[in-house]
DNA sequence: TTCGTCACGGTTGAC
DNA sequence: TGGTCAACCGTGACG
């Protein structure tokens, strides 16, 4: 992002509609952003040289009274849609809010919802306020209240296969044993035999493709066999938590699962397959990896790491004895440098538990050059504690390094 | 008025 | 490389 860029940025007509009703106004046409946040925030350190150009913002400190103290109010930039004026896929709702269709909000309004739920405001309120439909609001809520995550599920991707090479060697061998077996027997039997358990058995139709397709004519050669079992696979089994979802670290084709360096792979862990489990899952939510380690916070070209390179952010992922009040020590060292003023409410919102692309979303704008790495608010940390649970989500990072996706397609 | 639910149109990523 | 599929998304409407 070069500099004349980032100028154009900060003078266009700017949005940010889950900030005020003011804000959200003034980006229709006034060339003035006004933000309402408390004066102090209008000093935030300089993200560096770019960040001068902030200095050309009028900013009004006229304080929201119920932004005041929180993550939205500390650190602005998360709520800042510089280049809003230059996306021209987003869509406003019926409370004047932008959203992108199809795509997840962003962490920090995510983070925001349930700051504000936590408040003992109601989602009605919520939803006024930041301008997200109450349907979502009460999504998100209900979520973070069954998982303890705010994070959004893994989009895209395919089920496990269930239909493993195990799986058609056992119909194979109980076909060639009673030819005249009906598949939804043979279903019977992989559970009976503990071949498959109740989450990853086939259906009767599938087996009865399988029988169909791969099997078919018992006469011939056991072509699947010379083949693709070439390399015996074991049998996945499921975890019986969640459906399809791994009882290790290993993705059913063992690819992709890769672990940060420094980050050892250990049994029972979260490093999960990306959408399978979704992000919000028994072994997802107890995950712990990333948080200590920087790679996984940052990929290693400075963007946030895939779901799949994240085991969900949640509260169990940071155990108290990482940090004072579950924040992490590295965490605690930054806010030393950086320090913020004072919250009684402070939250973990993973660095990123979107995919690269989801991240360059339209709700935020180049973190390389409007907020740069490393700074204060990313390093923030408290912990939002979650209903039933006395564990916390630590919001050190909302990782704001979250290029606009145009910029992401334009450069396919 | 509030809130849970669901259809809808959309995006995403594995296959 | 492009298509398909099935997951997820937030919105908006309904009750």
């Amino acid at each position: 992002m070069d500099r004349h860029s980032t100028t154009l940025r900060l003078n266009e007509p700017c949005t940010r509609f889950y900030c005020s009703r003011e804000l959200a106004i003034s980006t229709r046409g006034c060339r003035t952003l006004r933000l309402g946040l408390p004066e102090s925030l209008a000093c935030l350190p300089s993200p560096g040289p770019e960040a001068s150009q902030a200095d050309k913002l009028r900013l009004n400190t006229t304080v929201i009274p119920s932004l005041e103290g929180t993550m939205s109010a500390r650190f602005p930039e998360l709520y800042l849609e510089p280049n809003y004026k230059k996306q021209t896929y987003g869509e406003v709702n019926q409370l004047g809010g932008v959203f992108v269709n199809g795509r997840p909000l962003p962490n920090a309004i995510r983070l925001r919802i349930v700051e504000l739920a936590q408040l003992g405001i109601r989602p009605c309120d919520i939803s006024r306020q930041l301008r997200v439909s109450h349907g979502c609001v009460s999504k998100i809520l209900a979520r973070y209240n069954e998982t303890g995550s705010i994070l959004p599920g893994a989009i895209g991707g395919s089920k496990p296969r269930v239909t493993t090479p195990n799986v058609v060697k056992s119909i194979r061998e109980y076909k060639q044993g009673d030819p005249g077996i009906f598949a939804w027997e043979i279903r019977d039997r992989l559970l009976a035999d503990g071949v498959c358990d109740k989450y990853n058995v086939p259906s009767v139709s599938s087996i009865s493709r399988i029988l169909r397709n791969k099997i078919g004519n018992l006469s011939q050669p056991a072509q699947y066999e010379s083949g693709k079992q070439a390399q015996p696979q074991p049998s996945i089994s499921y975890n019986h938590l969640y459906p399809y979802s791994y009882p290790n670290a290993m993705s059913p084709s063992g690819a992709k699962m890769s672990s940060p360096p420094g980050v050892p792979v250990t049994g029972g862990h979260v490093s999960i397959s990306r959408g399978w489990p979704s992000a919000h899952t028994v072994s997802n939510i107890l995950g712990i990896r990333a948080f200590m380690d920087p790679t996984a916070v940052t990929g290693p070209e400075g963007y946030p790491p895939k779901l799949e390179d994240w085991g969900s952010v949640n509260r169990a992922a940071f155990p108290s004895a990482h940090g004072v009040n579950g924040l992490d020590k590295s965490s605690l060292d930054v806010d030393i440098k950086y320090p913020q003023p004072s919250s009684t409410l402070s939250s973990y919102v993973p660095p990123c538990a979107y995919s690269p692309s989801n991240q360059y979303g339209v709700y935020s704008g180049p973190a390389g050059s409007y907020v740069g790495p490393g700074h204060h608010w990313q390093a923030q940390g408290t912990s939002l504690p979650h209903p039933g649970s006395g564990m916390a989500i630590h919001s050190g990072d909302i990782h704001s390094s979250m290029p606009f996706k145009h910029a992401v397609r334009d450069g396919r």
